[in-house]
DNA sequence: ACCTGAACACCGTTCAAGT
DNA sequence: ACCTGAACACCGTTCAAGT
């Protein structure tokens, strides 16, 4: 667990060639499916090599170590969450305040159960690996979405609109994690898609202050 | 990562003289100091034993391995935050709706700041070990405390009360998580204290049935 | 009874040798 | 250029030997 400095989890060098771009591929889908069956404490680099079909010291021209290759594992998946954030943003901007928070709630509900469902030792990956650096710029991009997106409700304003953008994303972030942590059953998604959007509406709305085209 | 059959994961012997006694509690400490110090991929036994100082061998004597030394770790934290809010619900029975939302939720806020603050390795040893049953038990005992403090509002009644009460306990301990989790500032921790009760309150009145006492 | 620490198997990482 | 796998240091766990 030594401190990492500047780069260190950084590839150590990128694809060039197609056989190369092959082998990381394989790489890193092998370790989503070890990180899957055996967890974080199982995921071991012989493993990993061995599913991808490769020596354990291919993996190291690619990967300086261990921390590096699950660094590029977490940042692809966070990458596609942001994604799909920013897209809701822009398909639910300038509507009611309640169409926004259900679309905005459905559409993160949507990435991580398609994405994420098997991929939950990424949790692990994101408290052991020094990844803070990564996950405050995850942080920042979607805060600053959800911000651009409640700006512009039709009915309601903000006081302090920083302040209701943090709480409604780690309300979501947090919510959604624990159930999927220990239940992945299609009752507890149900549960999930009935009262998570109820619950960020009827957050939104208790600290709103309505605007005069509520009436409408 | 072998599964564990049957009590794999309980003390191999309960302490029986003093010295013992002294002996499991310097090792239980040291455990969660090297936690907060180094991360569970940095908690070795080696480690733990010298800073408890006693063996390697003397460790193994109480503990039948690292995962069993966890294990009692996280057992006994639990055990203390449902403890706590146990004690909520008798203190807030037999309230108006909003006055036992605030209470439960400040009395989780507070049980997690005290108890916790460095142990957020915590997460990821319940991530790691099996330790589903734990925390089935756990939060079943939960559930029913909140059903229970639940049924008892003075101003509202729930159609699902289970759905309500397993829906509150997901936003209570996954909102808390993702806050305390990457950030334990007084800021952070003020947020929650200000945005907590008002999403807990919002979502409970969102969903409750409000009964002729109401307008009191 | 309780404690110690050398010894064994396994994992992360390197690097000389292969194609 | 890219790949291989034996070799080294370190961690979990055991157990013969000490008090």
């Amino acid at each position: 667990m030594p401190i990492a400095p500047d780069d260190a989890l950084k590839p150590r060098k990128r694809p060039r060639q197609a056989r190369s771009a092959a082998t990381v591929d394989a790489i890193f889908e092998a370790a989503i499916q070890v990180l899957r069956s055996d967890g974080f404490t199982g995921l071991t680099t012989t493993r990993v090599a061995s599913r991808a079909g490769v020596s354990v010291g291919t993996m190291y021209q690619y990967f300086p170590h261990k921390d590096a290759l699950l660094y590029a594992v977490l940042e692809d998946y966070l990458e596609y969450v942001v994604n799909a954030i920013e897209a809701a943003v822009e398909r639910f901007r300038h509507m009611l305040l309640a169409e926004m928070s259900d679309g905005l709630t459905l559409a993160y509900l949507d990435a991580k159960t398609r994405h994420m469902l098997g991929a939950q030792g990424l949790y692990v990956v994101a408290a052991e690996l020094e990844t803070d650096d990564l996950v405050a710029d995850v942080c920042s991009r979607c805060d600053a979405a959800i911000a651009r997106l409640l700006a512009t409700a039709t009915d309601a304003r903000f006081d302090d609109i920083a302040r209701v953008t943090h709480a409604l994303r780690v309300l979501l972030v947090g919510t959604v994690r624990a159930v999927l942590e220990n239940d992945v059953s299609p009752d507890a998604l149900a549960m999930l898609r009935t009262e998570l959007p109820v619950m960020c509406r009827a957050y939104l709305l208790a600290v709103a202050r309505p605007t005069e085209a509520q009436a409408v």
